[in-house]
DNA sequence: AGTAATTATCTTGTCAACAATTTTTTTGTT
DNA sequence: AACAAAAAAATTGTTGACAAGATAATTACT
């Protein structure tokens, strides 16, 4: 029946980066079971799921097997799907349950170029103000993404990637638009693995990070703006953002496999 | 004792606009009770409290009180807290329950940064993609809140300057931009109440909005993003966001009068 | 046989009681 | 009296059970 989870295949591994935590606890381990894992750890471990590939976009998460995967209370599921409907990464239907969410074409779009607003402003404050320690910083982290790309770990270099993304926003001292930008780079990776056409790389192109610097560091605002624009640019150019192709949306609910 | 509620002033009416919802219900009207109201209603309620000032920052929103109060289970107000929380309007800390929130100096100037930002992006899509029937919509909005400012009616006037900015992000037709937007505009009220400097209106200047139409119908990308810029600088230009004062952070928690 | 209605099962939503933590009050000591 | 420690009260966090809604399966009917 429902409650048979003997040749189910458990694709919740683990690899993600914290999500924008708003309820953390302080200190909840007092229960010594093994498969027993905290709420961040939960979000932690189905944003990596969908992020690769292991849950496709329409698949539909349900509570009890959810919980009783995690060794959690359902309570504990549903905040955590809360959070993520907050992101975006999956949709939340009344009475209905929830789903991995299919970004369509069009949020896709938008994404970019909420994406393309809020860098924008990023980059302009941070070569406003940048200091040469700070200066030093992004250039050693596009500098290891490079490495890191070179030597084929494109996990590690994605993961540096949105480090570089991110540092630029705590440069730029702007809370609101660095919290904005995190809810941006979390929804990236979905609408890329969406719409990604074949034989592209997935990663930023490795030395815009760096021309990037370059142009923050010269300190003409309009420059970097436009190296980072084109940059974002450049990384939704690499996706099939056309609305010929039937959006995987209903496909991907057509053909999930909703777990066994 | 904490069941007693005959002489507590409950200071909660009604009068806010709908809050970005994720898991709204469909319909669950089956109990008669007259105080009954549901979750979206007893965020607004709430919302327009913390807006009225009748919710001073710092106040406790302690659960069962408000579970009473409204008539609802202790899990809805959980669930409408965060969603709260989620709009910084109250801050959850763990174990301690929910407070409204007392923005920061230097919050208030992010989100006015971060305004600047979204809303720039907003009006240069809509300067180049606007029609004619929608440039006519705008100017009725303008002038319809520039009547009710002078007819004295702040709040309607309010509401529709809301509307206004609300309307620009949906002819941009950006549906994440809009988004963001929404959180930003639902923070607004609570920094501008917190840090307005004596004297000086709340809403708008009246023909600044006529004056963004007239710059986006111009066609003028770049005038019009001035426009707006300008428009929201003069809005912040009204707070008193100087470090020199006491945060209202303490003082609000310290006077809290704790509903009873 | 194909389709509509009904029943059964499963899933989400709601609720109230219990446990753990924090805050307040009381008590004892210097 | 003032401070520190201990006890009591209050508040949040967690858990399991029940109810309502939705999906799937079965049966009846044309």
């Amino acid at each position: 029946m429902a409650t048979r989870r003997s040749g189910t295949a458990s694709p919740l591994g683990a690899g993600a980066r914290p999500p924008p935590d708003l309820t953390r606890k302080a200190s909840a381990g007092r229960k010594p079971a093994s498969t027993r894992v905290n709420e961040d750890e939960i979000y932690r471990r189905i944003y990596a799921a969908v992020l690769d590939h292991r849950l496709q976009p329409g698949t539909k998460l349900k509570e009890v097997a959810l919980a009783e995967l995690f060794g959690a209370n359902r309570n504990v599921i549903r905040k955590v799907l809360m959070r993520l409907a907050y992101n975006r990464l999956v949709a939340l239907r009344p009475n209905r349950g929830a789903v991995v969410a299919s970004p369509s074409i069009e949020e896709s779009r938008d994404l970019f170029a909420a994406r393309r607003a809020v860098e924008a402003a990023i980059v302009d404050e941070v070569t406003r103000k940048i200091a040469p320690p700070e200066a030093k910083a992004l250039r050693a982290l596009a500098a290891s993404e490079r490495d890191a790309y070179r030597r084929g770990e494109l996990r590690k270099a994605l993961k540096l990637s949105l480090k570089f993304h991110q540092q630029l926003a705590e440069i730029a001292g702007n809370g609101v638009l660095a919290e904005f930008l995190d809810q941006l780079i979390a929804r990236t990776p979905l609408v890329v693995l969406a719409y990604r056409s074949r034989g592209t790389d997935t990663a930023c192109s490795i030395d815009e990070h760096s021309q990037i610097v370059d142009a923050i560091v010269g300190g003409d605002t309009a420059k970097a703006v436009a190296a980072m624009t084109l940059h974002l640019q450049n990384l939704e150019g690499q996706l099939d953002l056309n609305d010929n192709a039937e959006s995987p949306t209903d496909l991907g609910t057509l053909f999930s496999v909703d777990e066994d």
